[in-house]
DNA sequence: GTACAACTTGAAGTTGACTTCAAGTCAAGA
DNA sequence: TCTTGACTTGAAGTCAACTTCAAGTTGTAC
C-alpha cells in the first residue's frame, strides 16, 4: 500500500467520482499534491475530509457550510477524533430541526385531510403564512421553506 | 367581485409570483382564459389548484409529480373536497418516509458523535452503504439519498 | 520503446423551478 | 383622448453541484 492515492483510487475509496473529487479541490474543499507529469496525488487523510463532506451532504449542508466548518479545524496539526466531533456535533440540531418541521407539516396535512378544505383562506397547509386569511392571528405554520426551491418573493 | 381574477391579483391571493403562474401555465398545471386584447384571467377554481400546488411544493413533491397528481381530477365536473382529499393522502407516507430516513440520520450521528470515528471504513453516516467496508453485514443506513444533489454515479 | 489506460485542462452542458429582461401592447381612470 | 400601470412574449439568466466533452499528456506494464 502506497501512502498517497490516484485520483481514481480516491474515488473508488471514498464513494465520490473523480470529477466530483476535481471539483471539490477546485473549491478548496480538498487537498492533493501532484507527481511531476501533473497528476494528482492524494493523501490517506484526505479520505477522512471525505468521509466528512460525505456526512455532512446526507445531514443537508452545502459546499459553502461544509467548507466553512472544514476551515475550523486545526491548520497547525492533523485532526484529532475530538477535533472532527466538534464540528459535526450541530448537525444534531439542523436534523432535530428539519424532524419538527415535517412532523408538524404531518400533522397539517392531516387535519387538512380531515376536513378536505385546502383552502387559502382557511388551510395552513396552502397558505402557511395566512398571507390571505386573518392576520391577527399570529400563528405561522412554516417559518421557513422545507424544500429548498419552493418560495417566491413579490 | 368579479368571478375572474388578474395575474396579479391571482399572483396576490396565492402567494405565488406573476412570473411563476405564467411558467404554471405554459407547464400546464393551472389554466387561464384569454381578454380579447390577451391578457390572462383566471377563474376562482385555479385558487383551489394553487392552494393544492402550494401544499404539494411543500410536502417536496416535484412540477411533474403534482402535474400528474393534478391530473387524476375529474375532468367533467368541478371538484370536490373528497377528490382533493384522495389525492393528497399519499403524502402522509411520504413525509412518514422523509421523517423516517432523517431519524435513523440522527440516531447513526449520535453513535458516530460518541465514538469520534467518521471513518470510511466504519462509520454508517459517511459510508452508508459500507462501499469499502464488510460487505457481509447487509445493514444498510440510508438506503437512497436524502437530499437530491449528494449521489454521484462513479 | 510502445501501447494504452488513466490522467490533465478549460469550457460547456445538465437539472428544476423559476426570474429577469427588453420591447412592445392593453385596460382603465381622469 | 391621454396617460400610465399592468400586462404580453420569447429569450436568456440564475442557482448548486456537479457531469460531459474534446483534445492533449502521463504513467506503467510488457
Amino acid at each position: 500500500m502506497e501512502d498517497v492515492l490516484t485520483i481514481s483510487e480516491t474515488a473508488a475509496r471514498s464513494g465520490f467520482s473523480a470529477s466530483a473529487l476535481r471539483y471539490y479541490e477546485r473549491e478548496g474543499l480538498i487537498d492533493a499534491s501532484r507527481t511531476q507529469g501533473g497528476q494528482r496525488r492524494f493523501r490517506r487523510s484526505e479520505l477522512r475530509r471525505l468521509a466528512f463532506i460525505a456526512a455532512a451532504r446526507h445531514v443537508g449542508l452545502t459546499l459553502e457550510e461544509i467548507k466553512e466548518a472544514l476551515s475550523l479545524l486545526p491548520a497547525e496539526r492533523t485532526p484529532t477524533k475530538a477535533d472532527w466531533t466538534r464540528i459535526s456535533r450541530s448537525w444534531r440540531h439542523r436534523l432535530d430541526d428539519e424532524i419538527g418541521a415535517l412532523e408538524r407539516l404531518r400533522d397539517g396535512l392531516d387535519s387538512c385531510i380531515g376536513c378536505g378544505c385546502l383552502s387559502l383562506q382557511r388551510c395552513r397547509l396552502s397558505n402557511p403564512n395566512d398571507i390571505v386569511a386573518d392576520r391577527g392571528s399570529g400563528a405561522v405554520f412554516l417559518p421557513e421553506p422545507l424544500h429548498p426551491p419552493s418560495v417566491e418573493r413579490q
